[in-house]
DNA sequence: TTTGATGCAAACTTTTTGCAGCTAC
DNA sequence: GTAGCTGCAAAAAGTTTGCATCAAA
């Protein structure tokens, strides 16, 4: 658990380290998640760290981070694959991507889809050269 | 402009034509940028409003709805197309997928990318029964 | 020892809500 | 006339920030 904070340059600190669990144990928490996880565990943790050692994973490429109807959510996972959430119960799911087929059909699977969204996320051509030096 | 509307069984106000123009004259807005566009028109307008709208407009599915970075986006094209966000500027810009090839490689592309995000939304398994009475 | 992390609480941003009044049909 | 929409303002929900304290290396 550690190996990975080490081989990133981030010191390991309890705190972290119950995230990292949290992150394996849960299925795409958010902040709040991953707060209650540690409470249960008795682990000192408040918000404000939470939120900072998320976006440290998220910087060193730890955890992907995804905006889910207002909520920032994290998963562990570092491959590439997608997510399909359900409206009713919010439920995250990873869903593996069929090379060469269409993403997604809704009689190939027992998920009834009627929405999506692909964001991809980088930089545009205008912002090559500023954002280096900014 | 109203035969949107009207189709959809919503009652045409001046508000919503107007949300509807900006939906058609910006680029991926947010709820803050509709409104900016309609008082820029001198148009009456509330944030309530803005928000009531744009809500009743993607259950009616006249426009899409995307998360981007805390804020929610929308977007009046309705066939499917994915998007590509800059994490400089914030700039959003559409996106054409091209069946059959890889969704996107950095060299294809003047836009550098670091990360991506595919949510499908729609119903679990469980929640199928559930969601049509509830 | 020193650099960087944590905790608290307050501020901030974005979205939602309750309710009175208004208007499209 | 009436169901449904709007505006206001306050609250809620989620995230970020400033700063003093603390601890990993």
């Amino acid at each position: 658990m550690e190996d990975a904070l080490h081989a990133h340059g981030l010191r390991i600190t309890p705190q972290r380290v119950v995230v990292l669990e949290a992150l394996r144990a849960l299925s795409h928490p958010d902040a709040e998640a991953v707060l209650a996880y540690a409470q249960n565990r008795q682990a000192a943790m408040s918000v404000a760290t939470v939120y900072n050692v998320l976006e440290k994973l998220r910087a060193a490429g730890l955890v992907i981070a995804m905006d889910v109807r207002g909520r920032r959510c994290f998963d562990i996972r570092t491959d590439s694959h997608d997510h399909v959430r359900c409206r009713h119960c919010g439920r995250v799911d990873d869903m593996v991507r069929h090379p060469g087929t269409r993403l997604i059909a809704p009689d190939q699977s027992p998920w009834v889809i009627d929405d999506q969204s692909l964001i991809w996320e980088g930089l545009c051509p205008a912002c090559q050269g500023e954002a280096q030096h900014g």
